[in-house]
DNA sequence: GTCTATAATTTGATAGAC
DNA sequence: GTCTATCAAATTATAGAC
């Protein structure tokens, strides 16, 4: 196909670019207009101001933030092999991404408390899958599967040691003076190291 | 004492909360302005531009982000006996000052980039005791006094799963429902279950 | 649909009186 | 030190030709 890409898609994709990078106050429209090669005039054409097309690109990355969540709750899988499934999937998406968390957080934080709670509104899926992922913790707690740990600390848990790497990435670099290779070495370790320390702690 | 609060003292509290609110970018100088009872004109005559008076206010932020380390590491203790301490007190600190982390991070990614080149230069105490903490962490590893995982994702966890919920609290309030107090509760809480999480997770 | 030119507004910063 | 008034620059948004 590679019929070259419309001007909508190519102001999506320079606004994604520039939003991720500077945020929605940093971010500058004629910046958007230079990365799609266009001007200023047309993308208040496509998009009437700079907030609707920032929410359509807040919304396009929230829609991401748990990719391919369903898969792994909706197996019959062991809890713990669904855990050990989803860090690993986690972090490759991240490495893929490693902008997105700090973004929706740091937005989801100084915008408007409106966003959030359409956002939730429309795409509660993969909450839901969240929620049904809590829950089999909780049985799999009951029956001694797994140590008896409150449910949601231990998303929390998982959650936390898949994502923070990433959110202060830049403050870990400067701690410990690693190179940009080494981090990427850290995250490929962290797969395996994480869901390692994930099994020890619930080890009934 | 109770003496009134000089009219610096006045700006940079107000720019603190400013700035914090709403990042450097998001921030406004008629805004701090008014925080702090003044007019513009002052603000520029304190602080020279909005560039200084940030820099003055993420300095100070900056410098509080580990606090408390160095007694902690210094002390004779066990290792563990460490991290359960430090999970305590430095939840305890990031209930007092939930938007810190988000803060620094965003603008560390943000900014430029000498800002934390410089700042890691002149502040690297704090950070010598998080290096003495990894070194604490390989000898109890080495000894058999906890399971051996590399020492740098120790402490990675332990940071993480103690700064996460803070950062990602939005979307952690979006997704689960729960109400102000609720979560107040569920920090509570982590405080022991974080800690017993590690042990576990650590023992040999 | 796309552009150039320009308006309108916001915002950081300064001049100068008191 | 503090204020009012104002400027200059940056930035979003629109008008109108092609």
């Amino acid at each position: 196909m590679t019929d070259a890409k419309s001007t909508e898609e190519k102001i999506l994709e320079a606004a994604k670019q520039e939003f991720l990078e500077k945020g929605f106050s940093g971010a500058r429209m004629e910046a958007i207009a230079q990365r799609a090669g266009i001007n200023k005039a047309l993308l208040h054409y496509y998009f009437r101001n700079k907030e609707r097309l920032f929410e359509e690109v807040f919304a396009y990355f929230f829609r991401q933030i748990l990719p391919g969540l369903r898969q792994i709750v909706e197996s019959d899988a062991p809890v713990l092999d669904k855990m050990d499934r989803f860090v690993q999937h986690y972090i490759d998406f991240l490495r893929r991404n490693p902008d997105l968390p700090l973004f929706i957080m740091h937005e989801l934080r100084t915008g408007p408390k409106e966003r959030l709670r359409s956002l939730v509104e429309k795409k509660m899926t993969e909450f839901e899958y969240v929620r049904s992922f809590i829950m089999q913790i909780a049985m799999a707690g009951a029956r001694g599967e797994i140590r008896a740990v409150p449910p949601l600390h231990i998303v929390l848990n998982v959650v936390s040691m898949c994502v923070f790497p990433f959110v202060a990435r830049p403050m870990l670099m400067g701690v410990t003076g690693i190179s940009e290779t080494d981090f990427e070495e850290l995250l490929e370790q962290r797969k395996t190291v994480v869901a390692d320390f994930i099994r020890a702690a619930l080890k009934p």
